[in-house]
DNA sequence: GTCGCGTTTGAGCATATGCCCACGCGTTGG
DNA sequence: CCAACGCGTGGGCATATGCTCAAACGCGAC
């Protein structure tokens, strides 16, 4: 060529070529003829101007933020799985997105044909979620509870996510029939030997997928808000560092689980620590942030489905 | 799946798509088993993405500019070729550059097999171009020159750009032995008709690419400076409407020939009026952007080399 | 309910892309 | 001066992409 360039005329070339690649349209085999080169050398160059992060792509749509967010946290918390929903102006619930978002996990993990084990925790996220999933034949999955669906006063409690989950996939069904408190650690620690509760807890430790809510543990503590813990449990459980619970087992803000407190009397299933299968948060809402932040950071759970502002307050530092 | 979505919620796919995409890098593939689609939807929402301009691209380098104003001004004048060099801050004189690329135009029509004709004006940046031309052997190509090589006092002109670029091409090559003025209209016509003239007449007729240089009509004018023309004559132009010339043939600021002055006695071949053939103006100088600017409204070129100042200033309204 | 009608979908295929490999050219070091 | 090395190049192939087309799917109208 009538150029023996610099090696700079190289970059020249890279620009020129991923503005003709990607801002006018043209394939590498044009480009390769408008800059003389072979097509291997314009693919080069248009990945050489890639590397060199000649180009930047900017997306203008509400959703960049979420994505840019989502892989942030996945990278952050070394997440196997994390989506963020827009934070809806209009409506600050971003529940609903929430829900449908899990909704959509749990629509993927039935719809597998090999059976699985599906274990759920408790939040309204989770209930809202299962609400949502799309009604599949499955008989051969498995769903099962991560905590007692006794409540206090001995009726089965509201929340009978694991029943409605098995009512839309005709799936085995295992709820724990035990209050979510037992009266003393001695007595839990009974409990959960006898024959019905081991067995659930056994299916649960193979599940393929565990979707929990995560509580914060302040005044407003939804398992003291829904009369499962007393205001003076709770305030023990903060004395002792709570700052939040996943399926009621109360942790610090290093995400380690609380010694003593209500987790002794506690009969739902304990987290893996750290977290080995598929366990996915669902919770959103500023108050709720320290304990989200601290159950990631704890490796209580590995995958977070939350909203846009959520999800920036928990990576704000 | 779990949500019945309103179409809003396409275009939320779209951005996710085009986020997966061009962002994280993903395949298509891999996208479409995230959003749980077929691959071909994931595609679609791709392409959606890029056509409801959901992502945009930047290029940060000098170049794009320079992308962006070849662009315009090729859809602008409807021109077949363009080409925008960056203007490089250092040296204003991008006319370096403008060259290289005029001896790549050259390269890329004499490196054909099959025979090719080029005709080249004046210029110095066609000069400039000739020089840096890549030797090749051609011998049955034809350089041919628009205008008369023996100035005023007889001998051959210092811009013996025809013979260079045979020299390296081993090309069979046609001077025009005439002045660049005759004395007079009659003489002019007598001279053209002569048989070597008539011959590099039809030969340039059928050129494959023309490239000429654009002076501009003012005082500093070349066709004067270099003395083919009197200042007596070039105010007469002036006075005539002229703003420009190509290969001598002056014209207004619509870019139509002038009829009289020394249009009448000039011995350059004329411009096809429209450039049928592709027709390549080599130019750059605030000076010459009235000139640019009619040539190419004119259709006098169908093709500019310039560099990025003169660009934007041909296009500046 | 059912009969179009327009839209969306997924399979299939031609094309474009990314990448590996062996080659060639220029450069460096002996 | 030559050999070894490094870098860019182009051919070729596996993969990814864009696009077509027929079928399925709502969705209204009757």
């Amino acid at each position: 060529m009538a150029a023996p360039d610099n090696e700079k005329s190289r970059l020249d070339d890279a620009a020129r070529a991923g503005w003709l690649y990607f801002i006018a349209g043209h394939t590498q085999d044009e480009i390769a003829k408008m800059l003389q080169v072979s097509r291997a050398s314009a693919q080069r160059l248009v990945s050489l101007c890639l590397a060199e992060r000649l180009i930047t792509f900017r997306l203008e749509h509400p959703i960049a933020a979420c994505m840019e967010l989502a892989a942030t946290l996945k990278s952050r918390f070394d997440l196997m799985h994390c989506e963020v929903v827009p934070s809806d102006p209009a409506s600050p619930n971003a529940a609903a997105g929430i829900a449908e978002r899990c909704a959509n996990l749990l629509d993927l993990t039935l719809r597998s044909e090999t059976p699985v084990i599906v274990a759920l925790g408790t939040g309204r996220a989770v209930r809202a979620a299962v609400e949502r999933v799309m009604p599949i034949e499955r008989p051969n999955h498995q769903i099962v509870s991560l905590v007692g669906n006794i409540s206090a006063d001995g009726s089965a409690s509201f929340f009978d996510t694991v029943g409605r989950l098995a009512d839309r996939t005709g799936a085995r069904h295992y709820p724990m029939p035990l209050p979510f408190l037992m009266s003393s650690e001695d007595e839990r620690n009974r409990m959960v030997r006898i024959e019905p509760i081991a067995k659930v807890k056994a299916i649960a430790a193979k599940a393929d997928l565990r979707l929990v809510g995560i509580g914060q543990m302040d005044q407003k503590a939804q398992v003291h808000v829904d009369g499962f813990v007393t205001r003076e449990e709770l305030f023990e459980m903060m004395r002792l560092g709570a700052v939040g619970e996943v399926t009621g087992w109360a942790y610090d803000a290093k995400g380690r689980l609380i010694k003593g407190g209500t987790n002794k009397r506690l009969t739902s299933i304990p987290p893996q620590m750290p977290a080995q299968t598929t366990t996915i948060a669902a919770a959103l809402g500023q108050a709720k942030v320290p304990a989200i932040r601290a159950a990631l950071a704890g490796r209580l759970v590995n995958g977070l489905i939350t909203d846009e502002a959520t999800a920036r307050a928990v990576l704000d530092r």
